[in-house]
DNA sequence: TAGAATCTCTGACTATAGTCAGAGAGTGGA
DNA sequence: TCCACTCTCTGACTATAGTCAGAGATTCTA
């Protein structure tokens, strides 16, 4: 990785945490704890179990539970117990409360408005561009990848969407018993394996690999959240099972799809799989592709290993 | 301005505050408190005066000369008289002081790193000069501009870095007293105006007016700092100072300049300048320019008061 | 050279953030 | 119905950040 782009990753968190991270606090805590403006703000209109409040914010219990104190004290707030579930407690901003969250809202704005302020259209417009693709960036570089069981839940939320989605494109609908590899369980290693992409803990991604001891290594139920394309997750996932197929000695790799997935068809060629005739009898399919992998490296399976890591805080 | 730009900032200081301030806070810290770290990396390889220090982390005094004491019963620092001032103190780093940095060093860049490494040599790409254009557009933000008086030392220093660079880039050399407004005190008000462009407390850039009864008023000593330039500066100082003419009545600016400012000529031209005959002897001048402004709008003039506001803290 | 100003330091504070152990109420499964 | 578990709360802590007043040493300036 050249050393000009870590430092230009230096500079920027340097300069904009300090034009961010500053203000922004000064900004929201209105002569408040900031703890007790994020907590107002995380409330939001509708109300707020504590338990979903805590894991936002990533509070102690302990902390938590005073700083709803504090609010409720303020007249901000107000914490009843849940009707589902008589341990959990709900908090709900009282009209002062909302109206509270209200000038936070109003005073991020203004703040926002004085990034904006100084620039000249063109300026503003390069700026909002330029913010948008280094958020989107950030994002896409905070989705792991990992092999997982295929009845994992997250597993199996992904297929479920993934059918579902077949369901909604095909012209005839899609019945996943019907078509090949019905049973997720063929995904399971050693017979295959099966990668799922996750962002912030959601499931957002997956695909799968089936090894056969005569023929081409196949490659199934290739899936990126809607919410989350644009993110590069769709290639990475490819890349990663990719790897995994050379790992275990594959040297082919060869898919089935169908040609309304336009996007998918798209990633496919650009990723290096050139088509060819049909290989099997997937009823669902008109397209069948094929890529020749180069041997594989030693540093393979490449899951993000490394994000993970830096992610927990030092003890 | 749009809505939607707006949310789009908001949307950006969010999950970039998030993602780095806190990691970057935590990563920097090495079981130490997060100011002391600063201080530290402050510091730097060659030492430091005290008052720097100070004013860089905005610390009280007191809590500064704090940090350093504890840094020094850690062994990692040594403090003593500055020799040029006895009431000036230096911190410098001792061997494990500029260890411990080093790994603050080491540690920073695997931060970025831990950014780029999930991404794809294109994602890197396009992350990097996105940050690049966010980091320069958000410092373009924060640059001021005011009206001073010519004999304002930052108005002078301005003044000296242009004539310097006038001599350095025109073949004959330059100097200012062989040149039309010899004297910075034609443009102090009423006779003219002086506007400065600051950036952190530092000028980066001038432009003077000088009015006249019976002639258009005449644009003088348009400067930006090298380093400063690429932000907009050059282009809002020439807003600033067109408006601050339409507010004292005139209808027309004109100025005289020379071909081998290049920059200049085609920011002239493309904010709306027109090459006309000369209409002076400025014995410097090899291009005239001319611009019709349009009358004076009811808000001028356009100082970035809104940015200054903001930037002082709420009490 | 006296007095003002500058720089740093110490002591005495306050406020905010955050941790930890344990109690009490409620839930769900064997 | 009992037991393990979940959720929230309280009390008792510690650590960090930050403020303020004033003292002592030094330097600048009139």
């Amino acid at each position: 990785m050249e050393a000009e782009m870590v430092a230009q990753v230096r500079r920027f968190n340097r300069t904009v945490a300090q034009r961010i991270g500053a203000l922004d606090d000064d900004y929201l805590a209105r002569g408040r704890p900031l703890g007790e403006a994020r907590m107002l703000w995380e409330i939001g209109e509708g109300g707020c179990d504590v338990r979903v409040l805590r894991s936002r914010l990533q509070l102690d219990s302990g902390y938590a539970s005073r700083l709803l104190r504090s609010l409720e004290a303020a007249g901000l707030v107000t914490v009843a117990a849940s009707d589902h579930d008589g341990r959990v407690r709900t908090a709900r901003l009282t009209e002062r409360g909302a109206a509270e969250r209200e000038e936070l809202d109003r005073r991020s704005d203004a703040l926002a408005r004085s990034f904006l302020a100084p620039l000249t259209a063109g300026q503003r417009r390069r700026l909002t561009a330029a913010m948008d693709e280094v958020e989107r960036l950030l994002t896409a570089a905070l989705v792991e990848l990992d092999a997982v069981d295929p009845a994992h839940p997250h597993a199996r939320h992904c297929l479920r969407e993934y059918f579902a989605e077949l369901h909604r494109r095909f012209d005839a609908g899609f019945d996943p018993a019907r078509s090949r590899l019905a049973d997720p369980a063929e995904m399971r290693p050693p017979a295959g394996v099966f990668c799922l992409a996750t962002l912030r803990g959601e499931p957002v991604g997956c695909g799968g690999l089936r090894f056969h001891d005569d023929a081409p290594t196949e490659l199934k139920r290739m899936w990126v959240d809607p919410a989350a394309r644009g993110l590069g997750v769709g290639r990475r996932l490819l890349a990663e099972l990719e790897s995994r197929a050379a790992a275990n000695g594959s040297r082919t790799v060869r898919l089935d799809t169908n040609g309304s997935l336009t996007e998918a068809l798209a990633m496919y060629r650009s990723a290096g799989y050139r088509e060819v005739e049909p290989f099997n009898d997937e009823q669902y399919a008109d397209h069948w592709f094929e890529k020749r992998l180069p041997p594989p490296t030693s540093t393979t399976p490449t899951a993000s290993t490394s994000t993970t890591s830096v992610r927990s805080r030092p003890g």
